[in-house]
DNA sequence: AAGTCACTCAACCGCGTTGTA
DNA sequence: CTACAACGCGGTTGAGTGACT
């Protein structure tokens, strides 16, 4: 590549571009203005030597003037990104430092896909250099199981949420990130979400709340793949709805209180929203095997309750990657959510950018907000898988009893601790941290996963087993012995402890871990309360005292 | 040696925003 | 206020290349 690149650079034009570069036999397409047929495709040497020469003489801007004035057969939005990305001067060259790569990481973590906003405090650097980089690092790291951001990444990430919380009250528009240098989360990301208010009937209920305070930075990412990806290549090796995320809440509970509470009531009122194998039906048998596969694989609206109506369609439509349409969406997604999914379909899937729904429904908000946007996508995830154990659930614990306080520290702590081998999805929100937990002397050769299995067990089988913070405390740390970066998360799917294919021991240990008004709320809907009816209120169903352990304003 | 796959990079496309007549 | 053009951004695609089987 570099050899072709350096001798088109150098003048060399490959055959035919040798003799002009203004009309070869390139590709041409009809222009707009006057039938000239505009050239695609590389550009030459001598194309680009005409559009310095014309920047240089008029400065950039008027693209379009280009071609008028210089004769060179380019649209103008050719010409821009030429020279934006090739032709500009203090450009640099040559691959990204190290320390350029942190500073992509951090910026990604807090900015999401905002390509040219990173560009921008990145010299010498385009957006669309920037955006391949991190797209290649998103497939590799995807292929190596391994987490996108580094743990102090996430954590100063997630504070830096907190204090732009603590000091803008969502009244920022679009235009203020932009007045402040400094790696705000943009509220950009929460008035797309206010848009998708319709979808999200629990958010518009929260008046004067600013969004950027919250966790939740958004509901849709095409990032979310990403931070998904060490839970979706276990998927892969599942066979059936039943296995797609079976305990995973209980065990993401005990280990990550980042989770508690935070999608219970929220997360599982979107999945509700969307009409996502949340047992919303008065069949209780429906909401077992069914529904965990639904949910977690489907985009389908089962009910055709879409809850939100056609503002939620709108918004699946103009958010949808170009590879899917709503009707794909709605349709096959939910054809996909009746049937066991398919390798190949997941495999698709993981290819693919996230359909609208993401697993769920991306359909909230494309908008990628980044580290946060996977954090919240993973906890939405546990909610469903908690959800569907919670009407089995007889005894449960307070979330008081498992949330040890809300400083704001203790998101560090909890994904730390989220580095366990139990739950393929403990292991792919951990995975995270995973590059600093191998560093840090995790190694192979400490306790065997199966080691760590049988000791887990028994934690987890009774589902009469109260946690107590005590014996929580005691599972972190057996779990931070057993932790192993090695496990494959499919490997726990098909020898962890909380997989069952009857689902008893699963649902029973999952309720363990659901709370009173979760279970309280969850009988209401299997009666057939709609919690996106005018009657419900988030603020009745704990926002308020919502003991986030993540950065969560106190409401007024 | 041939085929396949993954990676990198450049460029294009569609859409939203902004500015202006 | 509206329509239109220009611009900017993010997503996607395709070509070239090298590694691997």
């Amino acid at each position: 590549m570099d050899h072709t690149k350096n001798e088109r650079e150098n003048g060399m034009f490959p055959k035919d571009q040798m003799l002009s570069p203004l009309i070869d036999d390139g590709d041409f397409e009809a222009s707009t203005d006057g039938g000239v047929a505009l050239k695609k495709g590389p550009w030459t040497a001598a194309e680009d030597a005409i559009l310095i020469d014309y920047v240089k003489k008029h400065g950039e801007g008027n693209w379009n003037a280009v071609q008028k004035q210089s004769g060179l057969l380019r649209c103008g939005k050719s010409c821009r990104l030429r020279w934006a990305n090739h032709l500009r001067p203090n450009l640099k060259k040559g691959a990204f430092t190290q320390e350029e790569e942190q500073l992509i990481i951090e910026l990604h973590a807090k900015m999401g896909n905002k390509w040219a906003r990173m560009a921008a405090h990145l010299p010498g650097r385009t957006d669309n250099e920037i955006k391949n980089y991190w797209n290649t690092r998103i497939k590799r790291r995807q292929r190596a199981g391994l987490p996108l951001y580094p743990p102090e990444v996430c954590v100063q990430a997630l504070q830096e949420s907190h204090h732009t919380s603590a000091v803008n009250d969502g009244a920022k528009g679009p235009h203020g990130i932009l007045q402040n240098d400094s790696y705000e989360i943009p509220d950009v990301v929460f008035d797309n979400l206010k848009a998708n208010q319709n979808v999200l009937p629990y958010f518009p209920k929260l008046p004067g709340i600013s969004t950027s305070g919250m966790l939740i930075k958004d509901l849709g990412s095409s990032q979310y793949y990403s931070f998904m990806s060490p839970t979706i290549y276990c998927q892969k090796r599942l066979r059936g709805p039943t296995a797609f995320f079976p305990g995973y809440t209980g065990a993401v509970k005990s280990e990550c209180p980042l989770f508690e509470h935070f999608e219970d009531g929220m997360l599982n009122k979107a999945a509700q929203s969307f009409g996502a194998s949340f047992p919303i039906g008065t069949d209780p048998a429906a909401k077992n095997s069914q529904s965990f596969g639904v949910f977690q694989g489907s985009h389908s609206l089962p009910n055709g309750n879409l809850s939100a109506s056609e503002p939620t369609l709108e918004a699946v439509k103009l958010e949808l990657p170009s590879f899917q349409d709503p009707e794909t969406d709605f349709g096959s997604w939910g054809t996909l959510s009746c049937s066991p999914p398919l390798l190949e379909s997941v495999d698709a899937f993981i290819q693919s950018p996230p359909p609208s729904g993401g697993l769920e429904s991306d359909s909230l908000s494309p908008h990628n907000s980044g580290l946060l946007d996977a954090i919240f996508h993973e906890s939405k995830t546990l909610s469903s898988a908690k959800n569907h154990a919670s009407d089995q659930s007889s005894n449960s614990t307070t979330p008081g009893d498992i949330t040890e306080g809300s400083d704001f520290n203790i998101c560090k702590t909890a994904w730390e601790n989220c580095g366990e081998p139990r739950s393929p999805l403990v292991h792919s929100a951990s995975s995270l941290f995973s590059e600093s937990i191998s560093a840090s002397g995790s190694s192979p050769d400490e306790p065997s996963s199966g080691e760590t299995f049988t000791e887990s067990q028994k934690k987890y089988e009774p589902a009469d087993n109260v946690l107590t913070p005590g014996i929580q405390k005691e599972a972190h740390i057996q779990l931070d012995n057993g932790c192993s970066d090695t496990l494959l998360a499919s490997d726990w799917f098909e020898q962890g402890p909380l997989y069952d294919p009857d689902q008893t021991v699963m649902a029973d240990t999952i309720a363990t871990f659901l709370s009173d008004d979760l279970s309280s709320e969850y009988k209401n809907m299997a009666a057939g309360t709609s919690f996106s009816s005018p009657e419900w209120d988030l603020g009745s169903c704990a926002w308020n005292d919502m003991p986030f352990v993540c950065p969560m304003p106190k409401l007024p």
